[in-house]
DNA sequence: ACTCACTCGGGTAATTTGGGAG
DNA sequence: TATGTCCAAATTACCCGAGTGA
């Protein structure tokens, strides 16, 4: 059966919740999840409320409903950048989920859970060669990560080895929450 | 009563591990087993969490979980060692499934991506501090994986701090083939 | 031996979920 | 394939009592 897409039936949902059509027929009778019905009296829901649904009952989700929204790995191990980089998303949670990491070791195996579409990296890590990183990352061919590099020593040297080993975007610090958003904007738009 | 897709009731849980639904309503709520609720305020719980817990608690593996097949993460910079690693669950892919990585940043991307039962880490990677690795992969709490360290430059005083770190096994260089499978064995039988 | 704190198992009634017949 | 209804099974919150270890 071929479904319009973003249109589900019962038992799509339920397949992909683990529990019973029967379920999730009371869950829209009860008015859980908006649904409307065809002529034929069949319950339809639309993709958005379902996923309103699953974020509002704190339900795993879905893979199908990971990949909507952008995923961003924050990376640095001062805490108060950490709380500038997160801060640049707040109130933009239907549109980026961010992830977060203090330290080089974390950082990296995070890239490999998360898949981040982005990643926001202090180069200047504690047993970590952010050149080297960034090369890794570019080569992987598991992922599809676009890299912010960030430092604190920026000469135009250094800028350039970063950009040659695969960074797509270098800032100096500090940082502010609106250059964040700016270059997390353009390379995702682009 | 069949559940779709990996999902566990309370009574399923605790009939797997031979202890009253009660119990493992406690568990749970005491943080010990991640689950969460459906809309009607019962627990689900996902089969990897279950295992996870299992592993955790050493409960003995039950046989539904056992039919699964060990992820084995082999990390070394000499082509020889990794080769002698990988030969080691040759003609056992039934029950093993072998990944393998040749530099420490790739290592730790696939430690994330993997999330492997087992991890065979050479410690001396140019660029990486292997102590710090065991210690950060046993405190991240997406990970329950064993790990099995190598290192050619083997001082007992070496063996102990690598231990201390986290590491369950240490193994002096050269390994052999018949080592390895000897200390895997023993890792995922215990 | 006694308490104190904690864990586990069993019982209850009400609710939620799953399955089957039409 | 989905629906509405009915029934059985599962699960919940709560309470109580037994066992355990310090």
């Amino acid at each position: 059966m071929v479904r319009i897409q973003g249109q589900y039936g019962t038992l799509d949902v339920a397949k992909m919740l683990g529990v019973s059509a029967m379920t999730v027929v009371r869950w829209i009778d009860r008015g859980l999840i908006p649904a409307y019905r065809t002529p034929g009296n069949h319950r339809r829901i639309q993709r958005d409320d379902l996923k309103h649904f699953i974020r509002k009952m704190n339900f795993p989700m879905p893979a199908e409903f990971l990949a909507d929204r952008w995923k961003v790995l924050a990376v640095d191990d001062e805490p108060e950048v950490l709380e500038v980089m997160t801060r640049a998303f707040r109130g933009k949670e239907d549109r980026f989920e961010v992830f977060e990491a203090s330290d080089g070791v974390t950082a990296l195996i995070e890239v490999g859970r998360v898949k981040p579409d982005v990643l926001l990296l202090d180069l200047v890590l504690p047993g970590l060669d952010g050149i080297e990183v960034c090369r890794r990352i570019k080569q992987n061919k598991h992922l599809m990560t676009h890299i912010v590099a960030v430092s604190g020593k920026a000469t135009e040297e250094m800028r350039q080895d970063i950009l040659d080993a695969g960074a797509d975007r270098f800032l100096a610090k500090p940082v502010s929450i609106h250059q964040i958003r700016k270059e997390v904007g353009e390379l995702l738009e682009g």
